[in-house]
RNA sequence: GCCCGGGUGGCGCAAAUGGUGGACGCGGAGGGCUUAAACCCCUCUGUCGCUUUGGCGACAUGUGGGUUCGAAUCCCACCCCGGGCACCA
């Protein structure tokens, strides 16, 4: 007698064949084939040469796939179940593409510098390293648990020393670097510095602020000269800082409402000198290189957008001994500038600030001072207290004063007055417009603030006054010029491509101005004021210029300190300033080094990169990961992400992640890409060839009637309406979350279910780049899925195999052969959905028509490799319970036979007018007039024609016949 | 405001190039197995109307138009939802 078989009649006793796929068994299954995966080493990628080199010669004549998941960041919350859609949907199209003949490269690594860990080591009371590995470890665990067939030997960590010293020399590529125009692309410094002592190349503007001569200049000089011109300098210039974070923020990381992106913190502008990285010289390959990829339109477009590209011209306004150079897209309506304005931090305002203001000048122009300088000096103070919440709004009322003195508008020699207003952002061209109130909304809201005059230049639409002091809105659409003559140039009549033209060339000869290109996009601020991030790998020396650490003295480690939480501020004190955590180690931020010049004292650079550094290039890093000569061996690179064709720009093959990195890591990852490129560590242009958007996985969320939100998986749901312990609550749904307090975990589902269970409930959900509300009842339905293949190919009270070796009939085989070709096409479009819909259809064929058991081997195997991507681990079992030895993993993904594709007879629909009447089943390949002859002959259809007049017959052989009556 | 996506049963979603709308699953209804229940299995399930209870008919893909023999699919206008940008000259 068993003892560990209650009896069968005890009341509740459950009554489960022994052999059921339960959660239990899938549990079991799953361990053993995960121990089994990584014992055999399943999933290891060979590179063509090197450490991981391995057995390539077994698939050096497969063409290779890269698969790449965007990594995530290690929180100590862990994964809930939204976290590994794109993991699973990557991993379900690696494992089809390597049964496919595939040399298959997929791995995982963890982004775990960054704020948030400084931010939970603070409140746990540990260091952020201790908390950073426990949390990739549990991280780790959570993922092996779903399976995933990464190759384990590729995963990196980049707060890994070994990994972020490759991070630091990458600084020192960009450090060492500098962008040459000429050639359209980056350069070694040194051959920069060669150059300019021979005399070949003249410094770029701006950075030599004497413009002495080069033999003239100290060597400090010289090297001040040099810095300005890397890729990563040092600029003083004002920058977002937020007291609430402790630390200076990029552009990109400053919502639309002055706030920070993380934490949602007041951001505040104040100058710091800080580490700026030169993105803007390759802001044209940016843009122009989006043609290379594989991406969505709409990703394409957030990056134009944001990089902003806009082609115009730079016309040159004189006034007094100055010249004012302004930035315009609409050349074509230079005659109609009335006025000319600005920044308030335009450098030209000091100079060109009139002592006087002139007799009878409009009082709305004087800001109620009795100076122009008086005037400028309360404006500019005024702008300066203003929040950047307010100065963003849109809507808001011009304002702004004018400086007492007048321009030249060099297209007609008419003098126009010069303003100061803050719409007029420094930061943006060339920090100065000529203002054109007739056609632009801002100028015109301006010139109607201030009576200012306006002049019409394209004609309006019929029907529109004659002044344009009477219309609603500025004109800036499309119409023919009016109003632009002058002795040697007329644009009236032209239309605004052929007038921009025009007066281009007019600017160009009469020595006024030129065409120009100028982007949106800035100078990407790469330092912050952080301790959990990579240190720069830069020293000062007494004449406080930056040195770059030699490459042999790398990684600069991080250094242990006693206290590394960012200095607090009150959120909205602006008058504090940033203090790196790294200032606070003392003995570490002195250096002896020799450098060339014997045994010195260096001072070391506090402040840290951004947390975006690690993620852009840690995909060039799991090619090569073990490499500790080199970031990644060249030839390695070549075969992993090469340019595959001419008009191609290499990169990875898939790419899956979130569209909230549609702008900042992948623009800083395109650039990093470039940089390299140009100084020629790299074959491919462009990272990632092949983009795809995951959709999000959103959860039912409950709130009470204070509207606080209930633990969702303690209300219960009676005759639709929801309730949490009897009091009603009201659904709504929300990003999966702690706040929401909706989060399900994957273990939790594992533990119910199993990983497969999961995995094919996340892919059954929706198309992968869809967002899908996540419903922990309607799980069942694919884990019943498995119980029933299972079930066709086991015997749930012996376990015994319950195939059967006997061919397989007509019809069964020509269900197999669809579903094959409609799987394939749901793996390669990542509908993963339809996939597994056909693959049910299959083996509900079988529960059909072999209920007893005896479903042909023929299709049984195929069906297993069919499941085996989506579910890898009971397709393991089920395939090593049919007889075989070895892992499917490499086994080849079952082909249709086109043969079998097509019926040998179909059902045709008869339309009257468009409208189904009648279905016919015919022969395949039917003519067409035998086809409309059976049509017609129909019960149903016999009586329709008989009684009205037919006017046309549409016939499509195998598709309908349609009869058009009247 | 401008620019992108997207609206199909109670729910998630299927439907090459315009050609049988609602595959597959959840939920629901009924039945089988069981002393009973759970599990499991089978059948039905867009809406409305008629029905001699087999069926028959009409209406249905956000709304309103249009193109077409035929529209979820193409065109125009509008409404709603999601996302991006936001004084960028």
């Amino acid at each position: 007698m068993r003892v560990d078989n209650p009896s069968s009649d005890a009341p509740g006793h459950d009554q489960i064949p022994a052999h059921r796929y339960t959660a239990a068994l899938a549990a079991e299954i799953e361990r053993t084939w995960q121990d089994r995966w990584e014992a055999e080493g399943t999933f290891l990628a060979p590179n063509p040469s090197g450490a991981l080199q391995g057995s390539f010669d077994r698939v050096a004549d497969l063409p290779k796939l890269y698969v790449l998941d965007m990594f995530p960041y290690p929180s100590g919350k862990g994964l809930h179940v939204g976290h590994p859609l794109g993991f699973i949907g990557t991993d379900v199209y690696a494992r089809y593409q390597r049964m496919n003949g595939h040399n298959v490269i997929h791995a995982m690594g963890y982004d775990a510098f960054g704020l948030p860990a400084e931010q939970y080591a603070v409140e746990t009371g540990q260091h952020p390293r201790d908390t950073t590995n426990a949390n990739i470890a549990n991280m780790a665990r959570q993922l092996r648990r779903l399976g995933l067939g990464h190759d384990p030997r590729r995963s990196v960590n980049t707060t890994d020393p070994a990994f972020y010293k490759w991070t630091q020399w990458i600084f020192l590529q960009v450090f060492g670097a500098w962008y040459d125009r000429d050639a359209d692309r980056a350069r070694p410094i040194s051959e920069l510095e060669t150059e300019l002592a021979n005399g070949t190349r003249q410094p770029e503007p701006g950075t030599n602020p004497g413009d002495r001569p080069w033999s003239d200049l100290t060597d400090r000089q010289r090297r001040v000269v040099v810095d300005a011109h890397r890729l990563a300098y040092l600029h003083e210039a004002p920058v977002n800082w937020c007291p609430g974070l402790g630390t200076v923020l990029a552009n990109e990381e400053v919502t639309a409402d002055g706030r920070s992106d993380r934490g949602n913190f007041p951001v505040f502008r104040r100058p710091l000198k800080q580490w700026m990285m030169r993105i803007t010289a390759y802001a044209d390959r940016l843009v122009g290189d989006l043609d290379l990829l594989d991406w969505s339109e709409s990703i394409k477009l957030m990056q134009r957008n944001w990089i902003g590209r806009s082609e115009g011209a730079e016309v040159r306004f004189t006034a007094g001994s100055s010249e004012i150079a302004v930035f315009t897209t609409r050349p074509d309506t230079l005659f109609g500038a009335t006025y000319v304005v600005l920044a308030p931090e335009h450098p030209l305002v000091d100079r060109l600030v009139a002592t006087t203001w002139a007799e009878g000048v409009d009082p709305r122009w004087t800001g109620g001072a009795s100076t122009p300088g008086e005037a400028v000096a309360q404006y500019r103070a005024q702008t300066l207290r203003r929040s950047d919440l307010e100065r963003q709004t849109v809507d808001r009322e011009k304002t702004g004063v004018f400086i007492g003195s007048t321009a030249t508008n060099p297209v007609n020699g008419e003098p126009v007055p010069i303003f100061v207003a803050d719409y007029v952002l420094m930061g943006y061209g060339t920090g100065a417009i000529m203002a054109v109130p007739a056609h632009d909304q801002r100028d015109f809201d301006f010139a109607g603030a201030f009576g200012l005059p306006m002049t019409a230049v394209v004609s309006p639409p019929e029907g529109w006054p004659e002044q344009p002091e009477n219309w609603d809105t500025a004109w800036g659409g499309a119409g023919g010029g009016i109003n632009s003559t002058n002795a040697d140039l007329s644009l009236d009549g032209l239309s605004v491509p052929a007038a921009k033209a025009a007066i281009t060339t007019w600017l160009e000869q009469h020595d006024a101005g030129r065409g120009t290109v100028t982007y949106k996009l800035r100078d990407w601020l790469f330092s912050r004021q952080r301790y959990w991030g990579e240190p720069f790998p830069i020293v000062y020396d007494e004449h406080d210029l930056p040195i770059a650490v030699p490459d042999s003295e790398l990684p600069v480690l991080l250094p242990d300190i006693v206290d590394y939480s960012p200095k607090q501020f009150e959120i909205d004190d602006n008058t504090s300033a940033p203090e790196p955590p790294l200032g606070r180690a003392t003995e570490w931020t002195s250096v002896t080094l020799d450098l060339g010049d014997g045994l010195k004292s260096y001072r070391r650079e506090v402040n840290t990169m951004p947390q975006w550094a690690g993620s852009c290039w840690y995909e060039l890093r799991y090619l090569d990961p073990t490499n500790d000569a080199v970031f990644v061996d060249p030839a390695i690179e070549r075969y992993w992400m090469g340019p595959q064709s001419e008009s191609d720009g290499g990169g990875v093959d898939l790419y899956v992640g979130g569209v909230e990195h549609a702008v900042l890591h992948l623009l800083y990852s395109r650039f990093w890409h470039k940089v390299l490129f140009d100084l020629g560590h790299l074959s491919s242009k462009e990272p990632y060839r092949r983009l795809f958007n995951q959709g999000m996985v959103q959860a039912a969320a409950y709130t009470d009637h204070r509207g606080l939100h209930v633990a969702a998986n303690e209300v219960d749901e009676r005759d639709g309406r929801f309730f949490h312990r009897d009091q009603e609550v009201q659904r709504h749904y929300g990003k999966m979350g702690k706040s929401l307090k909706n989060s399900v975990t994957p273990d939790e589902v594992c533990a119910d279910f199993g990983a497969d269970t999961l995995r094919l409930y996340e892919m059954f959900t929706g198309p992968l780049d869809q967002s899908r509300p996540w419903e922990t009842k309607a799980i069942v339905g694919v884990f019943r899925l498995l119980q029933r293949i299972w079930r066709s190919i086991l015997d749930e009270d012996t376990g015994m195999v319950r195939v059967a070796d006997t061919p397989a009939d007509e019809e069964t085989r020509r269900i197999l052969h669809k579903s094959i070709a409609a799987v394939r096409d749901g793996m390669e479009t990542l509908r993963f959905n339809t996939s597994i819909a056909r693959i049910t259809e299959l083996n509900n064929h079988l529960t059909a028509r072999f209920p007893d058991g005896g479903a042909p081997r023929e299709v049984v195997e195929p069906l297993v490799l069919l499941l085996a991507p989506l579910a890898p681990h009971t397709a393991e079992e089920l395939w090593a319970r049919l007889g075989h030895r070895h892992s499917l993993a490499w086994e080849p993904f079952p082909e249709a036979d086109a043969s079998l594709l097509i019926d040998a007879t179909t059902e045709i629909p008869v339309q009257v007018n468009g409208k189904v009447k009648a279905r016919l089943t015919v022969p395949a390949g039917m003519s067409s007039t035998d086809l409309e002859a059976a049509a017609r002959a129909h019960d149903k259809i016999a009586p329709l024609l008989a009684e009205a007049t037919l006017r046309k017959v549409i016939v499509l052989p195998d598709k309908l016949v349609n009869f058009v009556i009247g």
